[in-house]
DNA sequence: AGTCGATATGTATATCTTTGCATATAGAAA
DNA sequence: TTTCTATATGCAAAGATATACATATCGACT
């Protein structure tokens, strides 16, 4: 969302993000680990879930068990073996959040909309 | 905002942050910029404002070059030299910024607390 | 038993930010 | 004209993050 046309906020956009932390204010669960985890959902392992985000093996593993530890539950079944190498499945708990994380996002969007609107016309009132 | 009691989310806090970004999805001016602002309205310099927030006067500057370059215009009407070394006031477009940005958060606190609130109750429905 | 590919993980390298230190300058007031 | 202190800015040191590289393991299917 951009300032009206014209004005000098114009090029300038309001933006906002939202995530999971826990008490000691370290993030748990932001945007990349649950698009992590909606492609693994997709997708059925954690390979090709980060060659569809684009990064390496290495870091979405990472991002995957950062996640798992900080929150203290799994989110995924890894199975390792077999000729395929292995995959990876959500967890219930998985499925749940990133259904739920997926709708706050929707009602998020629409919050900000009404927000972001007023927001230019009160810097651009002068 | 936190999970209910005695769920597995009680110890973790859904957050949120809005901030300013240009056509380079660079960010401009967010959380720490505006206190800076809001700081410097209230303590009338540059050097108060950074003291305030224990940061130092070498960082708090270059927050404030960084927002001003990228904004294209400025925020702050600095005066250099006498007895008291000098000064810093905001201009209309700070003033008007910052009221903006405080009335924004507090539309987004309400809103998000909803929101919030669905989403614990999702999570923890199974 | 051998193969294959994904999961699993340590370590090193590079990059990007942040922070700190040092130093120059303005200019009103004494 | 000397003093005082905030503004102004470069640069080095330190930290924090990200990325890359290397290497091991597992186990269903041939």
């Amino acid at each position: 969302m951009a300032g009206p046309k014209g004005s000098k906020y114009y090029n300038i956009f309001l933006k906002f993000k939202v995530w999971l932390e826990n008490t000691d204010q370290e993030s748990i669960l932001g945007n990349g680990k649950f698009e992590l985890l909606d492609f693994i959902d997709q997708f059925g392992s954690l390979k090709a879930a980060a060659d569809k985000m684009e990064i390496s093996y290495r870091k979405a593993w990472g991002m995957l068990k950062d996640a798992e530890e900080k929150l203290g539950f799994p989110l995924v079944e890894k199975q390792r073996g077999g000729q395929h190498g292995g995959n990876s499945v959500l967890t219930d708990d998985g499925k749940i959040l990133i259904e739920a994380y997926k709708e706050l996002l929707v009602e998020f969007d629409e919050a900000i909309y009404q927000i972001t609107k007023k927001f230019f016309n009160r810097v651009n009132k002068k």
